[in-house]
DNA sequence: TCGGCGATGTTGACATTGCTCACATGGACC
DNA sequence: GGTCCATGTGAGCAATGTCAACATCGCCGA
């Protein structure tokens, strides 16, 4: 009843827009997020997301960052093997925001500081977890590898990620 | 000269079309790849695609599927370390290849025989090389996953994968 | 030999998307 | 209380994927 029927001013477009993306990206994945749609979900005309992202571009990288932050935190304190596990079955319990986060945006992070930070926070906690650093590159790629790997459903279904995680000694 | 102005018919559309979307997908990566460029390139109208496929994810699979057919051919009779370099110099010298083949149309594959049948072959190979199943898999995760995070450059620049596979005892 | 039919291409159209430009609105600050 | 600037609106453009109706050709049987 109370809530003003449409005020002109958002109040926070910017997070309502991040949020809306976001659902699309769970639901739809990578290639479901229209920054129309996201601009249509959050009650306001499509031109409105320009006042708050350069480009679409801006938008996923935004949503990237965001995510790193979170799964950075989430991974922070774990063990190897429990980082390791953590990370897999957050790629098999988000599909979208893994392919997002690890996908060719990645590779133009240099263009979106928000994403840089975030991504290489993560990345250190990946590192500090494993002891040196080629041990650290080379547990991260075997995580990563098997992540991609069951998600493109390129491996027999018969493959637990926990038994290849924890006997590798 | 002789060569007719411009056949009614074009002779082999669909090959000519797998091949003008491979150097779309070549040159800009895998979002470059449009319906319309490619039959442009063609010579042919937009529409004459969907004579030779459905929809423009079956032509990414069939692009994906005839990829695979190379790849698997290229690593065949490689040993296992030879098997490994050569996966991660091609997904850097042809990153788009490497993400349309291993993206998430291949989650789809169920839905593209040409596809299934082609990566499943390339993946026996794989397996095929290193010993047992479980040890397979980890070999190519951790290539595959390399490889990945090489491309999207995750990895500081002073990583060489020869580096990190060789050693791997 | 020729006539028709199915495979292959063409035209035209529609909805959707990313993005730009010119304009409207209204809250924060003097 | 008045003004400025961040925020939002609307119309519009070019491109894309896709569909439906129509055109053209070449191969196969009468």
């Amino acid at each position: 009843m109370s809530t003003s029927p449409k005020p002109y001013h958002h109040g926070d477009l910017r997070a309502a827009l991040l949020d809306a993306a976001d659902s699309l990206l769970d639901a739809g994945g990578d290639g479901a997020v229209s920054l129309r749609e996201a601009a249509r979900i959050a009650g306001v005309s499509p031109t409105a997301a320009y006042r708050h992202f350069a480009d679409k571009e801006a938008l996923l990288a935004a949503l990237a960052a965001r995510h790193f932050a979170q799964f950075g935190a989430a991974l922070g304190e774990a063990g190897l093997d429990a980082q390791g596990i953590a990370y897999v079955r957050f790629a098999l319990a988000r599909p979208g925001r893994f392919r997002l986060m690890f996908g060719p945006l990645l590779a133009r992070a240099k263009a979106h500081p928000e994403l840089q930070a975030a991504s290489s926070a993560a990345f250190d906690a990946l590192t500090r977890a494993a002891g040196g650093k080629e041990a650290a590159i080379r547990a991260w790629a075997l995580v990563h590898g098997l992540s991609h790997l069951l998600l493109d459903g390129a491996l027999s279904d018969e493959v637990s990620p926990e038994g290849l995680l924890t006997v590798p000694r």
